[in-house]
DNA sequence: AAGTGGTCTAGACCACTCT
DNA sequence: GAGTGGTCTAGACCACTTG
């Protein structure tokens, strides 16, 4: 009602800059999928002239978006709405034999379709007894396991993986779910605690019954802010590090 | 030789963008001490006079070094060169009862002046055998320990703390260290591992020998880049929880 | 060569802080 | 009210990418 269209002169708010109206004006339409995930947005002159304000205010409304992780500005060629998250690799919590950065090797043990219990539906913010699936999966570094992994993720948005072949899974999930299920993982939210294994655990990786180890539980959002994945990976609390630089 | 004073105009770089010549340039004097941490700088409109640049180009230069964490900027009060770093607190990476926010009474266990072995000159980038200042500080909340902590400081800039009365010292040392020995924590890298406390750990922290611990390893550095702290922090493993969002 | 984002300028005006 | 940083404008020009 109040606003016709996108083209609206953006300045409502009272005491709001500019700027940030404007940032908050094109999430909006990024979300809406105006844009999608990797695609490119117009030029920063035309959004300026559309929106009648200076190059330079739309330059900033911008660059508040590439701060804020939704979009991406390359030089000479155009500004993006960002693909995905990266650094999400696990591996970046543990220093395993190797060394290298290869990318693990996949083993799904299990894979249910389940309905969610409280604790589940809690780690995906949605109500309990709702469809999930449920997936148990192995990592391997040189055919040595090194990861445990259990994950839920809300049926209505992952179907397609619910009863294919398992053997066209890719090693990793995140591209996949991008290609197969159109699911853009966006934000993750990662809570590292310690703890002992559990027999199973421990047999997975070789490790005896309550060996110490660390917990990475992970929330993972997409960019309408939804949750769409819940996890817990484990492994050898001797394996992990991790480096932070305070400023 | 080539450049009489910071008057100079700052542009002999040819690939360099003028605003990071500009933002090189002023971390020079800042390093160099002509405005001291915590002390203001000239206005924008000054500084850009003086370098005969336009407003918007020190804008960004100043910006850079925001970023950078070298100064930080008040709306209506002016330019200040950082004091010191915020968030430093081990309280950080563990969930102890309490909950609060409080800041963990401190009790020194050892000081000691002694010379550096070669794990604690690596430690610290200086020369094996030159003199540091060891200490042993166990951290408490609600007279309950938690923490324990081993600590070398080059002696040569913590000379004051060398054989004073121990009573006097404060809970928080970076400020301390500021106060009474000009040495400004500007930095820190954090390295947290896990592994399985000795007992003479444990019997502080009230723990059974061998029990899981975290050891956090702090290498901390002034504006210089000199490293002035050296410290690993230990606690229990239990306790341990950490929260990283990735974007 | 055409189109993109990035730099730099010059100046008006606004918002905040202190006296 | 004087001084500070923050916003917004309008336009020239530079640097990178692609056809």
């Amino acid at each position: 009602m109040e606003s016709p269209s996108h083209l609206a002169l953006v300045d409502s708010a009272p005491g709001m800059r500019r700027y940030a109206a404007l940032a908050n004006a094109l999430r909006v339409r990024v979300v809406a999928g105006e844009w999608p995930p990797g695609s490119a947005l117009p030029a920063e002159s035309l959004l300026a002239a559309e929106h009648q304000v200076a190059l330079g205010t739309m330059r900033r409304a911008l660059e508040l978006l590439v701060e804020q992780g939704l979009i991406e500005r390359i030089h000479g060629k155009g500004t993006f709405v960002r693909q995905g998250i990266a650094g999400g690799s696990m591996l970046r919590f543990f220093r395993f034999g190797g060394g290298s950065n290869e990318v693990p090797q996949s083993r799904i043990l299990v894979r249910k379709s389940v309905t969610a219990t409280t604790a589940v539906a809690r780690g995906l913010g949605i109500g309990p007894g709702e469809p999930v699936l449920h997936l148990l999966r192995l990592r391997l570094l040189a055919s040595q396991p090194c990861l445990i992994e259990e994950m839920w993720l809300p049926l209505d948005l992952f179907a397609p993986l619910a009863d294919d072949d398992l053997a066209g899974w890719d090693d990793l999930l995140y591209p996949m779910f991008a290609r197969r299920c159109g699911v853009h993982v966006h934000r993750a939210v990662d809570q590292i605690g310690f703890g002992a294994m559990t027999g199973a655990q421990a047999a997975q990786l070789r490790l005896p019954a309550g060996h110490p180890c660390v917990a990475v539980e992970r929330s993972a959002y997409d960019l309408t802010g939804r949750c769409v994945e819940w996890r817990t990976t484990r492994g050898d609390a001797n394996a992990f590090h991790y480096t932070i630089t305070i400023t």
